[in-house]
DNA sequence: ATTATAATACTTGTATACAAGTATTCTTGT
DNA sequence: ACAAGAATACTTGTATACAAGTATTATAAT
């Protein structure tokens, strides 16, 4: 039984939430990290005891989960499907698909401003490594990208990252948990590639920024290592830790 | 007052829907079909009053509505946003983003199956005509692109058009059901652009593909006239009109 | 022992009740 | 007449109760 005064999710971040959301966000950090398995089958009552609230939040809970794929609404129970590599790879082609869309916009705009935003968020990044503050870091890693797609104004396109926003906010968290224990260089190298994804917008250079999300993407196929957003699943488990404020 | 005895959406369609999707669809349907205008304010109580349901299903369909950002949730009422000009656009530019996508996997694989189920889809279609039911039309319309992007087995796409298929399906309804009574002759284009759809993938043509899709694509903002998906704002509410059986 | 049927312990979906908070309206004092 | 504040009528979020349906288990008959 787990224990459910241990919230893998930072609490910080849920501050104006409800508690249907709340519940979903901790679930959604439990089934990503692995900490409730694949296959396994949730009931609404069940989850109700265990967090202590009634139905009805579980039920928002559910259905938000059931919308980002992470488990499957059947007519007994909530059976998880959790991420497999096949997902994170599929995740990995709809933030390709966005990111280049967005970037096609962003260079026949002015990018002044966004690129200002930008830097400011890259300095807050800065500043939560020094402080080997993890999970700060990937808030705003994640408030980073949001803030890219958010720029063009394009209500649909920030509809798909909104429906991809809270798994890839887990994935980051669980990383950067995991990294600022155990491979805190890469952090100086999450910071660069954030450098260089500016610059591109400043100078609107396709090729500049293609060459960052390639970069990226190539380290994640070839080498089986993660840099920015992209994790394996077999490092998950061990990012599902306390976190650490 | 609206009378709830008169549903815009097909109820063969949500035969085993909840009633809070049941109420979901409804309330898309005039919403999109500009039935309840932008700008409206949603009272749970006032709908739960309307539809003769609770609160609880109400609830769901808001819930819904506000993920297809038809709707926004705010502290007092929900807010009605409904589809502009630019909303529709943007809805163009995401089914293309993803139908391109989709298309560059189906030509790297066996596409014998797919190419007897859109044929098989199509001519549920030209049936559909011969007996001049717009709602079924619309419908097979929307389960053969459906099809198309089911074929490549991507959870995340399919989830991105799962998020956007209920307002298509919308879309594709009230279009229809206007057609086949003003411009009756455009459903033989119609078909004959699903028809070089299939030969486009029988024959893994991408220009093929690409010139069907901007053909289409052209004729929306070029000439301000629809075809297949497309149709612009103000014709909408001159196909909210009861279904036909 | 095996199969069929009945009882039970679940499940979901919906209705209703209540608490806490917010906008509006009404009253009251100046 | 007008501003300030209290009362009222909303709102949402949550808890709980109940109905209808499904799987499982136990019982009984062959």
């Amino acid at each position: 039984m787990i224990d459910s005064k241990e919230f893998l999710y930072p609490e910080k971040s849920l501050s104006k939430a409800s508690a249907g959301e709340r519940v979903a966000c901790e679930l959604r950090m439990r089934i990503i990290s692995g900490t409730i398995e694949s296959g396994s089958i949730l009931s609404e009552n069940k989850l109700a005891a265990d967090f202590a609230v009634s139905r009805s939040p579980i039920r928002e809970s559910l259905k938000i989960l059931a919308a980002e794929n992470l488990i499957r609404l059947e007519r007994m129970g909530a059976i998880v499907i959790g991420l497999t590599e096949k997902e994170i790879q599929e995740i990995y082609d709809v933030r390709l698909l966005i990111e280049t869309f967005v970037f096609e916009r962003i260079i026949k705009m002015d990018t002044v401003q966004l690129s200002r935003e930008l830097s400011k968020i890259l300095e807050m990044m800065k500043v939560a490594i020094k402080y080997r503050d993890a999970d700060e870091f990937a808030l705003q890693d994640v408030l980073f990208h949001e803030t890219i797609i958010r720029s063009i104004n394009h209500a649909h396109m920030l509809m798909i990252w909104n429906n991809l926003k809270p798994v890839m906010e887990c994935l980051i968290l669980l990383s950067m948990r995991l990294r600022i224990k155990e491979e805190f260089e890469d952090f100086t190298r999450v910071i660069r590639n954030h450098e260089i994804y500016i610059e591109a917008i400043e100078s609107k250079n396709r090729d500049l920024m293609l060459e960052s999300l390639h970069l990226n993407f190539d380290d994640v196929q070839v080498q089986g290592t993660v840099d920015d957003l992209w994790i394996s699943q077999q490092m998950l488990a061990k990012g599902a830790v306390q976190k650490n404020d």
